[in-house]
RNA sequence: UGCCCGAUAGUAUAACGGUAGUACGACGGUUUUUGGUACCGUUUGUCUAGGUUCGAAUCCUGGUCGGGCAACCA
């Protein structure tokens, strides 16, 4: 069952075009990354839009590498990218490229030399834009933009034949100087560049701009609904005038508003500097907004794709709260994430009245969510357990339903304990907890009679293994990075990893990569690529929400 | 000083001239062998001033505020 939904201002645009006939109805939209840095959560969105709405309209989207700048772009890039859009969950009719086009664009820009509309230019760039005024001073032609045509086929095959060294020559669209958009002052079409490509090698030594590029090559591929962002919205015309004297497929361009979350930045420039500086553990460092972070953190596709559902699809700047990021992945795991038990910050304790030396094996549910079981593990309970440090307190409030002197708790799955002494280091830190515990209390056979608000996790000493826990927190300690006064560097929330060993029950050495744990009372965990079976290490993907860190905020 | 885009609870997003709703958050409660989950409830909103209209978040005009535009980046 889908529920009703209403729909956002580019659905609504398709239907209207399908009700009327536009295309025939036909709908193909594309993904156009460039390949300069991997995909983050802003592109999620994208890619969930533009694949989702063809999906929804019987049509297709196409996966279309927008490389026409060799210099910053580069096939790791490719790779990351597709692999980051398949894990999402969708599938591109056509993997094309900009650069598939390089011919075709070179045609097109002959062909509006020949009609007037496009001239070689030899100034500097520096000499281009004082020459194009400023948005309240219309621009100046200078001499080059009366060439003949003949003049400019010849000098524009001498661009592309190599004749001349970087910036010595562009070619320009003969536009309108005076145009109130500063995009329509003569743009650049190409630009000289005497560098190696990652697809077409060197081949070329002029490359397109992406005005002169991304329409065309919307064109070529008979896109239909070409949906960008709203920083594009001033290029729309020149997109339109381009098509239109070239006379090719109508595509449409629509903008959006990226999405943007509070507490991290997400443009690429800033994350490639977070990433070349050390600052963080590379494009998939789990505190990265990149998909690959995001995967890496224990973030699952679904919970992704609901999050950029949930979002929303408008024309107004916005700042999502990480908090409905989190609850995404929380809902999701919830369902899906094998329960487990891991103590993370041990102190321990000692069941005075049971046999020393006894072993007994109980059974704990995987998922208690999932309707008619996921299944259970053993666990092996014994004298002496791990128990979490802030699961006892020596001078419990009255709301307190763990452990203190005289206080009875429920171990999960296990029995419950009542707390009759503890022991204290010379320092005054408490270091063992001694309890006693009801036989029959038994977890599933409890004749106890005894009713206890609070249940605690633990982990049987002789049983238990260790890993190494990463606990991340936002990356930085500010709202909206980019906005503040200087660097956005400045802002860096430097706890944002805290590496701690954990005790962990011994099924949890057969944890799998790709699976989702919930550490009963802490989180959400999943298996780290660096981890291995000598050295087991778990991220924390999330933690489960905390009354009790609220109530204790309150007192 | 020019042009363009936008403005609805704390956040995000609906309502398409006719009851301002949903989700997240916050707050309170019920259930609970996870202080989790689930469920219930509460709270908070149409930037502003005019105009059109029986009726305006919606249409018009002025203003205010926010964002974008003058890369041989995309």
């Amino acid at each position: 069952m889908s529920e009703e939904r209403s729909l956002n201002f580019l659905e609504e645009i398709i239907e209207n075009d399908i009700a009327n006939g536009v295309n025939n109805g036909r709908v193909l939209t594309r993904f156009p990354p460039e390949p300069n840095g991997y995909l983050h959560i802003g592109h999620a969105k994208s890619i969930c839009l533009n694949f989702g709405i063809a999906q929804k309209y019987n049509g297709k989207t196409n996966l279309r590498f927008d490389d026409t700048n060799p210099v910053t772009e580069d096939t790791e890039y490719v790779e990351s990218i597709k692999e980051d859009i398949k894990w999402l969950g969708f599938e591109w009719a056509e993997e094309l490229y900009s650069s598939d086009y390089f011919d075709q664009l070179y045609e097109f820009a002959v062909t509006l030399i020949k009609k007037g509309l496009a001239y070689v230019d030899d100034s500097s760039a520096e000499e281009i834009a004082a020459q194009k005024g400023t948005p309240t001073e219309p621009g100046t032609p200078n001499q080059y933009r009366s060439r003949s045509i003949e003049e400019n086929l010849q000098l524009f095959a001498d661009m592309k034949a190599g004749k001349y060294k970087d910036g010595e020559r562009v070619l320009r669209a003969k536009l309108d100087l005076a145009s109130p958009n500063m995009h329509m002052r003569d743009p650049l079409m190409y630009r000289i560049k005497h560098a190696h490509h990652h697809r077409t090698g060197d081949a070329w030594c002029i490359y397109p701009m992406y005005d002169f590029a991304h329409g065309q090559s919307d064109a070529i591929e008979k896109i239909t609904h070409s949906i960008c962002t709203l920083e594009f919205i001033p290029h729309r015309p020149l997109y339109d005038w381009f098509i239109e004297n070239l006379e090719i497929f109508p595509s449409k361009q629509y903008e959006f508003a990226r999405g943007n979350i509070n507490y991290t930045v997400m443009s690429k420039r800033k994350l490639l500097q977070l990433v070349n500086e050390n600052l963080v553990n590379g494009w998939d460092d789990p505190r990265m907004p990149t998909i690959s972070g995001l995967r890496r953190r224990g973030y699952t596709p679904l919970s992704i794709r609901n999050f950029c559902e949930r979002i929303g699809i408008a024309r107004r700047e916005n700042l999502i709260d990480y908090s409905l990021l989190e609850f995404c992945i929380r809902e999701d795991l919830n369902k899906t994430a094998w329960r487990r038990m891991a103590v993370l910050d041990p102190i321990k304790m000692v069941i005075t009245n049971y046999p020393e030396g006894h072993v007994e094996m109980l059974e704990g549910e995987n998922n208690p969510e999932v309707e008619g079981g996921d299944g259970s593990r053993q666990l092996p309970f014994s004298r002496e357990l791990w128990i979490e440090r802030e699961d006892f307190m020596e001078n419990p409030p009255k709301k307190f339903f763990r452990l203190g002197p005289g206080l009875m708790t429920r171990l999960k799955n296990a029995y419950i304990v009542r707390c009759d002494d503890f022991v204290k280091d010379a320092e005054g830190n408490v270091t063992e907890i001694h309890c006693s515990y009801f036989p029959e209390s038994k977890s599933g056979s409890d004749t106890s009679g005894i009713n206890v608000k609070g249940t605690i996790h633990w982990v049987s000493i002789p049983h238990a293994k260790t890993a190494e826990i990463r606990l991340y927190d936002r990356l930085f300690k500010v709202e909206d990075p980019s906005n503040e006064d200087g660097d956005f560097k400045e802002y860096i929330n430097h706890e944002s990893l805290q590496v701690q060993t954990a005790y962990i029950e011994p099924d949890l050495a057969k944890a799998e990569t790709g699976r989702g744990y919930q550490f009963i009372r802490k989180g959400y965990f999943c298996v780290d690529k660096d981890s291995s079976s000598e050295n087991l290490i778990f991220n924390r993907t999330v933690t489960l929400k905390d009354a009790w860190a609220k109530e204790v905020k309150k007192m």
